[in-house]
DNA sequence: CGGCATCCGGGAAGATACTG
DNA sequence: CAGTATCTTCCCGGATGCCG
Protein backbone atom coordinates (compact mmCIF):
# COMPACT_ATOMS: atom_id res chain seq x y z
CA UNK A 1 0.00 0.00 0.00
CA UNK A 2 1.48 2.79 -1.38
CA UNK A 3 1.42 6.51 0.89
CA UNK A 4 -1.37 8.02 -1.01
CA UNK A 5 -0.55 12.24 -1.19
CA UNK A 6 -4.27 13.48 -0.60
CA UNK A 7 -5.06 16.89 -2.22
CA UNK A 8 -8.32 17.04 -1.10
CA UNK A 9 -9.37 20.85 -1.90
CA UNK A 10 -9.93 22.14 1.44
CA UNK A 11 -11.39 25.34 0.28
CA UNK A 12 -9.21 27.66 2.16
CA UNK A 13 -11.36 29.95 4.82
CA UNK A 14 -11.22 33.50 2.66
CA UNK A 15 -10.03 35.86 4.76
CA UNK A 16 -12.65 38.12 6.19
CA UNK A 17 -12.57 41.28 7.97
CA UNK A 18 -15.30 39.98 10.25
CA UNK A 19 -17.00 43.15 10.63
CA UNK A 20 -20.88 43.69 9.86
CA UNK A 21 -20.45 46.50 8.02
CA UNK A 22 -22.28 45.96 4.71
CA UNK A 23 -19.15 47.61 3.38
CA UNK A 24 -16.92 45.45 4.97
CA UNK A 25 -18.65 42.33 3.83
CA UNK A 26 -18.56 43.76 0.59
CA UNK A 27 -14.36 43.92 0.44
CA UNK A 28 -14.39 39.94 1.62
CA UNK A 29 -16.49 39.29 -1.31
CA UNK A 30 -14.34 41.73 -4.10
CA UNK A 31 -11.49 43.67 -2.26
CA UNK A 32 -9.09 41.18 -3.52
CA UNK A 33 -6.79 42.45 -6.29
CA UNK A 34 -8.68 42.06 -10.18
CA UNK A 35 -11.32 41.02 -8.77
CA UNK A 36 -13.83 44.54 -9.10
CA UNK A 37 -12.15 44.95 -12.73
CA UNK A 38 -12.66 41.50 -13.70
CA UNK A 39 -16.11 42.11 -13.23
CA UNK A 40 -16.09 45.59 -14.43
CA UNK A 41 -15.49 43.50 -18.00
CA UNK A 42 -18.23 41.91 -17.59
CA UNK A 43 -20.87 44.27 -17.16
CA UNK A 44 -21.64 44.18 -20.58
CA UNK A 45 -22.18 40.74 -20.95
CA UNK A 46 -20.28 37.88 -21.05
CA UNK A 47 -16.95 36.90 -22.05
CA UNK A 48 -14.29 34.48 -22.26
CA UNK A 49 -11.32 33.67 -20.60
CA UNK A 50 -8.58 35.55 -23.47
CA UNK A 51 -10.78 37.94 -23.67
CA UNK A 52 -10.48 38.68 -20.03
CA UNK A 53 -7.12 38.75 -20.14
CA UNK A 54 -6.73 40.68 -23.37
CA UNK A 55 -9.04 43.33 -21.76
CA UNK A 56 -7.40 43.15 -18.20
CA UNK A 57 -3.75 44.02 -19.28
CA UNK A 58 -1.58 43.01 -16.22
CA UNK A 59 -3.13 40.17 -14.59
CA UNK A 60 -1.96 36.86 -15.04
CA UNK A 61 -3.60 33.53 -16.10
CA UNK A 62 -3.46 32.00 -12.78
CA UNK A 63 -4.89 35.26 -11.05
CA UNK A 64 -7.67 35.28 -13.27
CA UNK A 65 -8.57 31.73 -12.65
CA UNK A 66 -8.39 32.47 -8.72
CA UNK A 67 -10.75 35.24 -8.96
CA UNK A 68 -13.04 33.89 -11.40
CA UNK A 69 -13.20 30.65 -9.09
CA UNK A 70 -14.13 32.59 -6.27
CA UNK A 71 -16.65 35.02 -7.68
CA UNK A 72 -18.54 32.13 -8.99
CA UNK A 73 -18.32 30.56 -5.40
CA UNK A 74 -19.76 33.80 -4.03
CA UNK A 75 -22.63 33.85 -6.78
CA UNK A 76 -21.84 37.47 -8.50
CA UNK A 77 -20.60 35.19 -11.53
CA UNK A 78 -20.93 32.08 -13.33
CA UNK A 79 -19.36 30.02 -15.62
CA UNK A 80 -21.69 28.98 -18.85
CA UNK A 81 -21.15 27.20 -22.07
CA UNK A 82 -22.46 28.85 -24.77
CA UNK A 83 -25.41 26.37 -27.01
CA UNK A 84 -23.37 24.48 -29.81
CA UNK A 85 -21.87 25.09 -32.69
CA UNK A 86 -20.30 28.07 -30.63
CA UNK A 87 -19.75 26.01 -27.34
CA UNK A 88 -17.22 27.68 -26.06
CA UNK A 89 -16.73 28.46 -22.30
CA UNK A 90 -18.04 32.01 -21.05
CA UNK A 91 -18.22 33.88 -17.72
CA UNK A 92 -21.54 36.01 -17.11
CA UNK A 93 -22.39 38.07 -14.71
CA UNK A 94 -25.40 36.52 -12.32
CA UNK A 95 -28.00 39.39 -11.76
CA UNK A 96 -26.90 40.10 -8.18
CA UNK A 97 -23.54 40.56 -10.00
CA UNK A 98 -24.92 43.30 -12.69
CA UNK A 99 -26.42 45.35 -9.26
CA UNK A 100 -22.85 45.90 -9.02
CA UNK A 101 -22.77 48.72 -11.29
CA UNK A 102 -23.45 51.59 -8.79
CA UNK A 103 -20.02 50.64 -6.69
CA UNK A 104 -18.10 51.56 -10.14
CA UNK A 105 -20.00 54.32 -10.51
CA UNK A 106 -19.20 55.89 -6.94
CA UNK A 107 -15.86 54.81 -7.52
CA UNK A 108 -15.25 56.38 -10.76
CA UNK A 109 -17.22 59.42 -9.85
CA UNK A 110 -14.79 60.21 -6.55
CA UNK A 111 -11.38 59.05 -8.18
CA UNK A 112 -11.84 61.50 -11.35
CA UNK A 113 -11.13 64.16 -9.31
CA UNK A 114 -7.71 63.01 -7.81
CA UNK A 115 -4.81 64.86 -9.29
CA UNK A 116 -3.07 61.79 -10.27
CA UNK A 117 -5.84 60.51 -12.15
CA UNK A 118 -4.42 60.06 -15.85
CA UNK A 119 -7.01 59.59 -18.52
CA UNK A 120 -4.47 59.12 -21.50
CA UNK A 121 -3.49 55.63 -19.66
CA UNK A 122 -4.64 52.41 -21.75
CA UNK A 123 -8.81 51.95 -21.34
CA UNK A 124 -11.14 49.09 -22.22
CA UNK A 125 -13.81 49.21 -24.11
CA UNK A 126 -16.00 48.77 -21.51
CA UNK A 127 -14.58 51.00 -18.86
CA UNK A 128 -15.56 53.71 -21.85
CA UNK A 129 -19.53 52.64 -22.26
CA UNK A 130 -20.08 52.52 -18.95
CA UNK A 131 -18.69 56.01 -17.91
CA UNK A 132 -20.96 57.38 -20.31
CA UNK A 133 -23.68 55.95 -18.08
CA UNK A 134 -21.81 57.58 -14.81
CA UNK A 135 -21.10 60.41 -16.47
CA UNK A 136 -23.22 62.17 -18.43
CA UNK A 137 -24.67 65.35 -17.68
CA UNK A 138 -28.79 65.36 -17.60
CA UNK A 139 -28.87 69.26 -18.15
CA UNK A 140 -26.60 68.96 -21.82
CA UNK A 141 -28.81 65.53 -22.61
CA UNK A 142 -31.81 67.49 -22.18
CA UNK A 143 -34.13 66.85 -25.25
CA UNK A 144 -31.69 64.89 -27.23
CA UNK A 145 -32.89 61.48 -28.60
CA UNK A 146 -30.27 59.69 -30.57
CA UNK A 147 -28.78 56.05 -31.05
CA UNK A 148 -25.04 56.32 -31.03
CA UNK A 149 -22.83 53.28 -32.00
CA UNK A 150 -19.47 52.42 -31.09
CA UNK A 151 -17.27 50.33 -33.39
CA UNK A 152 -14.22 49.41 -31.00
CA UNK A 153 -12.19 46.48 -32.07
CA UNK A 154 -14.34 44.17 -33.61
CA UNK A 155 -17.58 44.77 -31.39
CA UNK A 156 -19.48 46.87 -31.49
CA UNK A 157 -21.90 48.62 -29.01
CA UNK A 158 -24.77 50.83 -28.90
CA UNK A 159 -26.07 53.89 -26.69
CA UNK A 160 -29.48 55.10 -26.50
CA UNK A 161 -29.77 58.83 -25.35
CA UNK A 162 -33.30 60.11 -24.49
CA UNK A 163 -34.00 62.79 -22.67
CA UNK A 164 -31.40 63.22 -20.18
CA UNK A 165 -30.50 59.24 -19.76
CA UNK A 166 -28.21 56.67 -21.60
CA UNK A 167 -28.32 53.35 -21.72
CA UNK A 168 -25.74 51.10 -23.18
CA UNK A 169 -25.59 47.70 -24.56
CA UNK A 170 -23.00 45.29 -27.45
CA UNK A 171 -25.44 45.71 -29.65
CA UNK A 172 -26.02 45.94 -33.86
CA UNK A 173 -25.54 48.74 -35.42
CA UNK A 174 -27.93 49.04 -38.21
CA UNK A 175 -30.16 51.92 -37.76
CA UNK A 176 -27.67 54.16 -35.48
CA UNK A 177 -27.86 57.83 -36.25
CA UNK A 178 -23.86 57.82 -36.05
CA UNK A 179 -21.04 55.28 -35.38
CA UNK A 180 -17.67 55.99 -33.82
CA UNK A 181 -14.88 53.72 -35.21
CA UNK A 182 -12.20 53.72 -33.18
CA UNK A 183 -9.93 52.14 -29.95
CA UNK A 184 -11.24 53.02 -26.78
CA UNK A 185 -8.82 55.47 -25.84
CA UNK A 186 -8.91 57.35 -29.06
CA UNK A 187 -12.79 58.01 -28.14
CA UNK A 188 -11.81 59.10 -24.29
CA UNK A 189 -9.60 61.95 -26.10
CA UNK A 190 -12.39 62.87 -27.85
CA UNK A 191 -15.00 62.98 -24.81
CA UNK A 192 -13.17 63.30 -21.85
CA UNK A 193 -9.32 64.56 -23.45
CA UNK A 194 -11.31 67.59 -25.25
CA UNK A 195 -9.19 66.47 -28.40
CA UNK A 196 -11.31 67.80 -31.19
CA UNK A 197 -12.95 65.08 -33.84
CA UNK A 198 -11.16 66.51 -37.01
CA UNK A 199 -7.93 66.25 -34.91
CA UNK A 200 -8.44 62.71 -33.90
CA UNK A 201 -10.06 62.32 -37.76
CA UNK A 202 -6.72 63.65 -39.31
CA UNK A 203 -4.17 61.12 -37.35
CA UNK A 204 -6.04 58.35 -38.23
CA UNK A 205 -7.37 57.42 -34.78
CA UNK A 206 -11.13 57.89 -35.49
CA UNK A 207 -13.65 58.27 -37.74
CA UNK A 208 -17.12 59.49 -38.24
CA UNK A 209 -20.30 58.07 -39.81
CA UNK A 210 -23.16 60.17 -40.00
CA UNK A 211 -24.63 63.00 -38.34
CA UNK A 212 -21.87 64.75 -37.77
CA UNK A 213 -22.88 67.83 -35.44
CA UNK A 214 -24.63 65.19 -33.36
CA UNK A 215 -21.03 63.66 -32.79
CA UNK A 216 -19.66 66.95 -32.25
CA UNK A 217 -22.34 67.39 -29.54
CA UNK A 218 -22.53 63.51 -28.20
CA UNK A 219 -18.50 64.81 -26.92
CA UNK A 220 -19.63 67.71 -24.69
CA UNK A 221 -22.18 65.75 -22.82
CA UNK A 222 -19.49 63.94 -20.47
CA UNK A 223 -18.11 66.84 -18.28
CA UNK A 224 -14.97 65.47 -15.94
CA UNK A 225 -15.92 66.97 -12.39
CA UNK A 226 -13.21 69.63 -11.26
CA UNK A 227 -9.86 68.06 -9.62
CA UNK A 228 -9.55 68.82 -6.35
CA UNK A 229 -7.41 71.80 -5.27
CA UNK A 230 -3.71 70.99 -4.52
CA UNK A 231 -2.06 72.01 -1.18
CA UNK A 232 1.38 71.11 -2.95
CA UNK B 1 36.23 57.52 4.25
CA UNK B 2 34.02 54.55 5.43
CA UNK B 3 31.41 53.11 2.62
CA UNK B 4 28.28 54.32 3.94
CA UNK B 5 25.19 52.62 3.40
CA UNK B 6 22.58 55.58 2.45
CA UNK B 7 19.02 53.93 2.68
CA UNK B 8 17.12 56.94 0.97
CA UNK B 9 13.31 56.18 1.50
CA UNK B 10 12.75 55.66 -2.45
CA UNK B 11 8.73 55.71 -1.74
CA UNK B 12 8.15 52.61 -3.65
CA UNK B 13 6.71 53.46 -7.01
CA UNK B 14 3.01 52.01 -5.70
CA UNK B 15 1.59 49.26 -7.90
CA UNK B 16 -1.34 50.87 -10.13
CA UNK B 17 -3.11 49.10 -12.62
CA UNK B 18 -2.52 51.47 -15.17
CA UNK B 19 -5.66 51.81 -16.65
CA UNK B 20 -7.76 54.97 -17.50
CA UNK B 21 -11.18 53.72 -15.72
CA UNK B 22 -12.17 55.78 -13.01
CA UNK B 23 -12.93 52.94 -11.10
CA UNK B 24 -9.64 51.38 -11.56
CA UNK B 25 -7.67 54.57 -10.57
CA UNK B 26 -10.12 54.23 -7.15
CA UNK B 27 -8.20 51.38 -7.01
CA UNK B 28 -4.96 52.19 -7.09
CA UNK B 29 -5.72 54.54 -4.24
CA UNK B 30 -7.72 52.50 -1.73
CA UNK B 31 -7.60 49.09 -3.01
CA UNK B 32 -5.27 47.60 -0.71
CA UNK B 33 -6.30 45.78 2.41
CA UNK B 34 -7.44 48.03 5.13
CA UNK B 35 -7.65 51.33 3.25
CA UNK B 36 -11.52 51.57 2.89
CA UNK B 37 -12.02 50.76 6.49
CA UNK B 38 -9.52 53.60 8.00
CA UNK B 39 -11.70 55.44 6.02
CA UNK B 40 -14.70 54.45 7.24
CA UNK B 41 -13.52 55.60 10.16
CA UNK B 42 -13.39 57.93 10.15
CA UNK B 43 -16.36 59.18 8.31
CA UNK B 44 -17.49 61.05 11.00
CA UNK B 45 -14.34 63.16 11.90
CA UNK B 46 -10.82 62.71 13.23
CA UNK B 47 -9.74 59.96 15.18
CA UNK B 48 -6.24 59.09 16.86
CA UNK B 49 -4.21 56.22 16.22
CA UNK B 50 -5.02 54.09 19.16
CA UNK B 51 -8.99 54.89 17.92
CA UNK B 52 -8.59 53.88 14.99
CA UNK B 53 -6.92 50.08 16.08
CA UNK B 54 -9.52 50.08 18.52
CA UNK B 55 -12.37 50.59 16.33
CA UNK B 56 -10.61 47.84 13.58
CA UNK B 57 -10.04 44.50 15.10
CA UNK B 58 -7.69 42.44 13.35
CA UNK B 59 -5.66 45.81 11.87
CA UNK B 60 -1.67 45.58 12.85
CA UNK B 61 -0.12 48.56 13.98
CA UNK B 62 2.17 48.45 10.90
CA UNK B 63 -0.37 47.72 8.08
CA UNK B 64 -2.21 51.10 9.98
CA UNK B 65 0.85 53.67 9.67
CA UNK B 66 1.71 52.58 6.12
CA UNK B 67 -2.01 53.08 5.52
CA UNK B 68 -2.21 56.23 7.06
CA UNK B 69 0.71 57.17 4.99
CA UNK B 70 -0.78 56.35 1.84
CA UNK B 71 -3.83 57.80 2.31
CA UNK B 72 -2.15 61.23 3.44
CA UNK B 73 -0.14 61.20 0.44
CA UNK B 74 -2.89 61.20 -1.91
CA UNK B 75 -4.42 63.75 -0.19
CA UNK B 76 -7.32 61.74 1.14
CA UNK B 77 -6.63 62.60 5.10
CA UNK B 78 -4.52 64.98 7.36
CA UNK B 79 -2.35 64.56 9.74
CA UNK B 80 -3.17 67.18 12.29
CA UNK B 81 -2.44 68.43 15.62
CA UNK B 82 -4.95 69.23 18.17
CA UNK B 83 -4.59 72.66 19.66
CA UNK B 84 -3.77 72.79 23.06
CA UNK B 85 -4.23 71.62 25.59
CA UNK B 86 -4.87 68.09 23.73
CA UNK B 87 -2.10 68.45 22.09
CA UNK B 88 -2.96 65.00 20.15
CA UNK B 89 -2.18 64.19 17.13
CA UNK B 90 -5.10 62.69 15.28
CA UNK B 91 -6.22 61.77 11.13
CA UNK B 92 -9.13 63.56 9.47
CA UNK B 93 -10.63 63.31 6.12
CA UNK B 94 -9.82 66.03 3.71
CA UNK B 95 -12.90 67.70 1.55
CA UNK B 96 -12.36 65.19 -0.92
CA UNK B 97 -11.79 62.21 1.54
CA UNK B 98 -15.60 63.12 2.66
CA UNK B 99 -16.77 62.89 -0.48
CA UNK B 100 -15.93 59.09 -0.27
CA UNK B 101 -19.35 58.18 1.30
CA UNK B 102 -21.36 57.25 -1.64
CA UNK B 103 -18.23 54.46 -2.49
CA UNK B 104 -19.28 52.89 1.06
CA UNK B 105 -22.99 53.31 0.39
CA UNK B 106 -23.17 51.60 -2.76
CA UNK B 107 -20.59 48.70 -1.18
CA UNK B 108 -23.07 48.31 1.57
CA UNK B 109 -26.17 48.34 -0.43
CA UNK B 110 -25.09 45.50 -2.93
CA UNK B 111 -23.04 43.43 -0.18
CA UNK B 112 -26.29 43.41 1.94
CA UNK B 113 -27.91 41.31 -0.51
CA UNK B 114 -25.22 38.57 -0.08
CA UNK B 115 -26.39 35.46 1.58
CA UNK B 116 -23.35 35.40 3.67
CA UNK B 117 -23.74 38.80 4.97
CA UNK B 118 -23.79 38.62 8.61
CA UNK B 119 -25.04 41.03 10.24
CA UNK B 120 -24.59 39.85 13.88
CA UNK B 121 -20.91 40.28 13.47
CA UNK B 122 -18.60 43.04 15.28
CA UNK B 123 -19.69 47.00 14.11
CA UNK B 124 -18.24 50.21 14.84
CA UNK B 125 -20.31 53.19 16.06
CA UNK B 126 -19.23 55.10 12.81
CA UNK B 127 -20.14 52.13 10.75
CA UNK B 128 -23.92 51.64 12.05
CA UNK B 129 -24.59 55.65 12.05
CA UNK B 130 -23.14 55.33 8.69
CA UNK B 131 -25.14 52.66 7.90
CA UNK B 132 -28.38 54.97 8.54
CA UNK B 133 -27.77 57.56 6.16
CA UNK B 134 -27.74 54.39 3.29
CA UNK B 135 -30.03 52.48 4.49
CA UNK B 136 -33.07 54.96 5.33
CA UNK B 137 -36.49 54.49 3.33
CA UNK B 138 -37.61 57.94 2.47
CA UNK B 139 -41.12 56.45 2.49
CA UNK B 140 -41.26 55.23 6.16
CA UNK B 141 -39.92 58.32 7.65
CA UNK B 142 -41.98 60.47 5.27
CA UNK B 143 -43.48 63.21 7.69
CA UNK B 144 -40.76 62.33 10.86
CA UNK B 145 -38.89 64.80 12.28
CA UNK B 146 -36.79 63.75 15.30
CA UNK B 147 -33.72 63.85 17.01
CA UNK B 148 -31.90 60.72 18.11
CA UNK B 149 -28.97 60.62 20.13
CA UNK B 150 -26.53 57.67 20.49
CA UNK B 151 -24.41 57.01 23.67
CA UNK B 152 -22.18 54.38 22.36
CA UNK B 153 -18.96 54.20 24.28
CA UNK B 154 -18.13 57.16 25.60
CA UNK B 155 -18.69 58.90 22.32
CA UNK B 156 -21.95 60.05 21.84
CA UNK B 157 -24.15 60.82 18.16
CA UNK B 158 -26.85 62.55 17.34
CA UNK B 159 -29.22 61.90 14.18
CA UNK B 160 -31.54 64.52 13.08
CA UNK B 161 -34.05 63.16 10.41
CA UNK B 162 -36.40 65.63 8.72
CA UNK B 163 -38.59 64.48 6.41
CA UNK B 164 -37.21 61.53 4.74
CA UNK B 165 -33.81 62.40 4.88
CA UNK B 166 -31.23 61.46 7.97
CA UNK B 167 -28.48 63.67 8.77
CA UNK B 168 -25.72 62.06 11.37
CA UNK B 169 -22.85 64.01 13.39
CA UNK B 170 -20.68 63.39 16.65
CA UNK B 171 -22.26 65.77 18.65
CA UNK B 172 -23.64 66.48 22.24
CA UNK B 173 -26.91 65.05 22.99
CA UNK B 174 -28.95 67.73 25.07
CA UNK B 175 -32.01 68.07 22.89
CA UNK B 176 -32.46 64.80 21.87
CA UNK B 177 -36.18 63.21 21.45
CA UNK B 178 -34.66 60.22 22.50
CA UNK B 179 -31.71 58.86 23.38
CA UNK B 180 -30.08 55.24 23.29
CA UNK B 181 -27.91 53.87 25.23
CA UNK B 182 -25.89 50.52 23.76
CA UNK B 183 -23.08 49.18 21.88
CA UNK B 184 -23.18 49.70 18.12
CA UNK B 185 -24.41 46.00 17.74
CA UNK B 186 -26.80 45.61 20.19
CA UNK B 187 -28.22 48.38 18.11
CA UNK B 188 -27.72 47.08 14.73
CA UNK B 189 -29.92 43.48 16.61
CA UNK B 190 -32.56 46.19 16.89
CA UNK B 191 -32.98 48.07 13.43
CA UNK B 192 -31.50 45.37 11.22
CA UNK B 193 -31.82 42.04 13.34
CA UNK B 194 -35.63 42.73 14.30
CA UNK B 195 -34.90 41.84 18.24
CA UNK B 196 -37.60 43.96 20.21
CA UNK B 197 -36.07 47.07 22.13
CA UNK B 198 -38.08 45.26 25.25
CA UNK B 199 -35.92 42.10 25.01
CA UNK B 200 -32.94 43.79 24.59
CA UNK B 201 -33.55 46.27 27.57
CA UNK B 202 -34.28 43.09 29.65
CA UNK B 203 -31.07 41.65 29.21
CA UNK B 204 -29.52 45.00 29.82
CA UNK B 205 -27.85 45.70 26.48
CA UNK B 206 -29.60 48.23 25.80
CA UNK B 207 -31.50 51.44 27.22
CA UNK B 208 -34.20 54.41 26.10
CA UNK B 209 -34.44 57.47 27.29
CA UNK B 210 -37.37 59.57 26.29
CA UNK B 211 -39.79 59.08 23.73
CA UNK B 212 -40.44 55.49 24.03
CA UNK B 213 -42.71 55.16 20.74
CA UNK B 214 -40.81 57.26 18.75
CA UNK B 215 -37.71 54.34 19.31
CA UNK B 216 -40.07 52.14 18.60
CA UNK B 217 -40.61 53.74 15.12
CA UNK B 218 -37.32 54.96 14.65
CA UNK B 219 -36.03 51.30 15.04
CA UNK B 220 -38.02 50.38 11.71
CA UNK B 221 -36.78 52.67 9.02
CA UNK B 222 -34.42 50.84 7.88
CA UNK B 223 -35.72 47.47 5.70
CA UNK B 224 -32.60 45.63 4.90
CA UNK B 225 -33.03 44.65 0.55
CA UNK B 226 -34.13 41.11 -0.28
CA UNK B 227 -30.92 38.27 -0.14
CA UNK B 228 -30.54 37.24 -3.52
CA UNK B 229 -32.59 33.81 -4.52
CA UNK B 230 -29.71 30.99 -3.88
CA UNK B 231 -29.59 28.78 -6.73
CA UNK B 232 -27.99 25.70 -3.92
C1' DC C 1 1.41 55.51 26.16
C1' DG C 2 1.32 56.73 21.27
C1' DG C 3 3.61 56.39 17.02
C1' DC C 4 6.73 54.20 14.23
C1' DA C 5 10.89 51.27 12.64
C1' DT C 6 12.55 46.43 12.14
C1' DC C 7 12.62 41.53 11.60
C1' DC C 8 10.24 37.31 10.41
C1' DG C 9 6.90 33.73 8.62
C1' DG C 10 3.18 32.77 5.58
C1' DG C 11 0.49 33.63 1.83
C1' DA C 12 -1.06 36.18 -2.17
C1' DA C 13 0.38 38.18 -6.54
C1' DG C 14 3.37 38.28 -10.74
C1' DA C 15 6.13 36.06 -14.49
C1' DT C 16 7.08 32.28 -17.25
C1' DA C 17 6.70 27.81 -19.01
C1' DC C 18 4.06 24.05 -19.97
C1' DT C 19 -0.20 20.85 -21.06
C1' DG C 20 -4.83 18.90 -22.89
C1' DC D 1 -7.80 28.42 -26.35
C1' DA D 2 -8.20 27.63 -21.54
C1' DG D 3 -6.20 27.04 -18.25
C1' DT D 4 -2.19 24.46 -14.75
C1' DA D 5 2.61 24.23 -12.61
C1' DT D 6 6.40 26.37 -10.73
C1' DC D 7 9.21 29.87 -9.07
C1' DT D 8 10.02 34.45 -7.31
C1' DT D 9 8.68 38.63 -5.32
C1' DC D 10 6.04 41.36 -2.58
C1' DC D 11 2.48 42.34 0.82
C1' DC D 12 0.19 41.31 5.05
C1' DG D 13 0.10 40.25 9.91
C1' DG D 14 2.45 39.47 14.38
C1' DA D 15 6.13 40.39 17.67
C1' DT D 16 9.54 43.18 19.45
C1' DG D 17 11.78 47.26 20.53
C1' DC D 18 12.96 52.28 20.22
C1' DC D 19 11.86 56.98 21.37
C1' DG D 20 9.24 61.07 22.21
Amino acid sequence: MKSQKITLREPHPRRSYEDACGAAHALDLVGERWALLVMRELLLGPKRFSDLRADLPGISANVLTQRLEGLADSGILVRRKLPPPASVQVYELTPWGYESEPIFQALGRWAARSPEHDPSLPLSAVSLLISFRTMLDPQRARGLRARIGFRIGDESYLARVVDGRIDVARDELEDADLVFAASAPAIAAAVYGGRPLDALEAEGALTVKGNRSLAKRFVKLFPLPPKIAQST
